[in-house]
DNA sequence: CCAATAAAGGATATAAAGGTCTTTTTATTG
DNA sequence: CAATAAAAAGACCTTTATATCCTTTATTGG
């Protein structure tokens, strides 16, 4: 796949949100940009999509900050990725052609048409909250030393 | 995976010359990027560094132009990768980590690495020959219409 | 109501990818 | 040898992704 900057950030954030906050434990863009090291400001735009499209929550004023739910419904990845960078990449011709279809495929298609296939489905089944529970077990990390 | 344009017209290129070039009928640039509907000048500068890395062969003066001895060594499609993007989208931490490890792995590493490993794998079995049957066989295109 | 705090919004800056243009070098042919 | 054809090289331009900054709006506690 190879995702974008924003997607990694939105990805990475959104996990430890998803660790460290609930609605009665807001989280400023300051702390959570510090926890993932990720650049502030271009942070809080990605978290501010995010709000819009409802995934994440927020509050404004002094205790606001972004939060989510976590017993609310599970998140699947895929919803992140189309907040951040769209499914266009899973549609296209990879390599480039204009039309990208089983009566004119490009000399990869079959293998690529394949892999993009199980991997939205994939993002799809994986929740943000499987990806969560690694990290709060202590088997994952989505913070620098 | 995610080609760059870059990968995208090298590919085509190269099947395209796999195809219809020999060491006795050249193609020159105007050719090549008419036939698979590119940037001349920018297909120009990706043939150059294919040429510099000895994965396709040229000739200047009148009748000269880009060609590859079909009859030659079998081309890994890997190769190309390395001549245009590089590896690092294989090394790097899928979710833009510093360090990407066993002993300290994001949330994404095992599926990642395991897709990582196995795409590294195909493009370095599958070679451009292959892929450029298809299209001599007509059951695939590297053109638009 | 006021001061402080925090997100939202919008304009702007920087870097990288994608793409073009011009000049130079090399080879061929009449 | 001159004219021409073609790739190589390098400078330059454009667009998109990445990132920052500044102003506005909402919320809270005193
Ligand atoms: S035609 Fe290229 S991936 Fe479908
Ligand atoms: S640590 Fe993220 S892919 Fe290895």
């Amino acid at each position: 796949m190879m995702f974008s900057k924003s997607l990694e950030y939105a990805l990475r954030a959104v996990i430890y949100l998803c660790n460290e906050s609930s609605e009665h434990a807001k989280l400023n863009i300051n702390q959570i940009s510090t926890a993932i090291d990720s650049p502030e400001p271009f942070t809080a735009k990605i978290l501010q999509t995010l709000v819009r499209r409802n995934i994440i929550a927020s509050t404004k004023g002094p205790g606001g900050g972004f939060f989510i739910d976590s017993k609310a419904k599970p998140i699947p990845v895929i919803d992140i990725v189309d907040a951040t960078d769209g499914r266009s990449a899973f549609e296209r011709c990879g390599l480039g052609l204009k039309e990208c279809s089983e009566s004119r495929p490009c000399p990869i298609h079959n293998e690529f048409k394949s892999y993009s296939y199980k991997l939205q489905n994939l993002l799809t089944k994986k929740t943000v909250q499987d990806l969560a529970r690694g990290v709060s077990e202590g088997k994952s990390f989505v913070t620098n030393f």
